[in-house]
DNA sequence: CAGAAATTTCAGTAATTACTGAAATTACAG
DNA sequence: CTGTAATTTCAGTAATTACTGAAATTTCTG
């Protein structure tokens, strides 16, 4: 028994899948996960794959990964013996997860890959400029992610009151310039 | 007449090329934008093509790509009939092209297609709920675009700045009310 | 602990994406 | 305008990634 999705939840799917499709999440992988913050009651695997059409072990596999990201919750529902899945219900949570994996994964092993070529001597004046431009690379990858760690920390209404403070982050270096005085 | 790399600048321009293919970003474009930034000269496109033993027709598919991306310049070179072309020497420059093109690519088609959908009549129950996720993600997500559009205005000193204010957002925050009373 | 339900694994295949070489086009020097 | 150097296009192929179905494994129930 197959339930079929609705043509508003059907095109969100759709689009998460696309959009997913262009970061490292492959395409039905997104539609999962699009499909799970859209439901409120947690889904399982039987239901995903009804509902979008892919194989029993597509799922699973996406479901794996999911997990692997921290971005689905596995709970089990009483009287229930299948596993069932949800996504968590603050967005802003969901967004926390992604920055932080995507930092392990991508941003570490470079910041990583570039302390260790700073750490040759160059070998001459092209591999100098080369060091050059990695330490500023590696400087200001580190100052965005110290920036990532810090927005983490943030509940959802502190971000707001951060970014609707007056607009503009030129305002809040003014504001530290008049605040040190 | 292959230049060869030499073994640093040829592992940070791997390193790239896999970083590269994690994103929208293919491998073989990823090498290439890595070797443009890490050479002080102006390259052309048989000098790419030479150094990453790439066909030359795959190479002038990258830069059409980087051109694209407005990630690299072209530049004629007084005397030489070919088109070189080079990466900004400002590593925050690249940075800031790099956010604001997905922005442009990847939020803002979200941020419409949300829209869209926000505006439909839910037809029940379910399609309730998926609008409540739906709006939640959309004012995340413009809260956050709002964020990389004041990002992309400052210089270089001024992010560092922001950064180093102490090391944590939280206390922005709290300099916040305490400048507001 | 036997049997059934659920999940996972994985080899094979399908689909997509990346890359090349040859041909076409464009840009330029004389 | 002609010939040549440089670049681009594109059809074909290679490489990669995604997906499935069947079989194996695990998990649970009685």
């Amino acid at each position: 028994m197959v339930e079929p999705l609705t043509p508003m939840i059907q095109s969100c799917v759709l689009h998460f899948g696309e959009m997913g499709s262009r970061w490292g999440i492959n395409r039905t992988v997104g539609q999962m996960y699009a499909l799970l913050v859209l439901s409120e009651e947690p889904l399982c695997a039987d239901q995903i794959a009804g509902a979008l059409s892919f194989s029993r072990s597509n799922v699973s596999m996406g479901l794996k990964e999911l997990q692997s990201w921290e971005l689905v919750r596995l709970q089990h529902i009483p009287g229930e013996r299948k596993e069932f899945y949800s996504a968590p219900d603050d967005v802003w949570e969901i967004a926390k997860t992604l920055i932080e994996q995507r930092r392990k994964r991508e941003i570490d092993p470079t910041l990583s890959t570039l302390r260790g070529l700073l750490l040759e001597q160059p070998a001459n004046r092209k591999e100098e400029y080369a060091q050059a431009r990695m330490r500023d690379m590696h400087e200001m990858i580190e100052m965005l992610t110290q920036w990532t760690v810090e927005i983490q920390r943030l509940n959802q209404s502190n971000l707001k009151s951060l970014l609707k403070l007056g607009g503009s982050l030129g305002k809040v270096l003014d504001m530290k310039d008049r605040f040190l005085k």
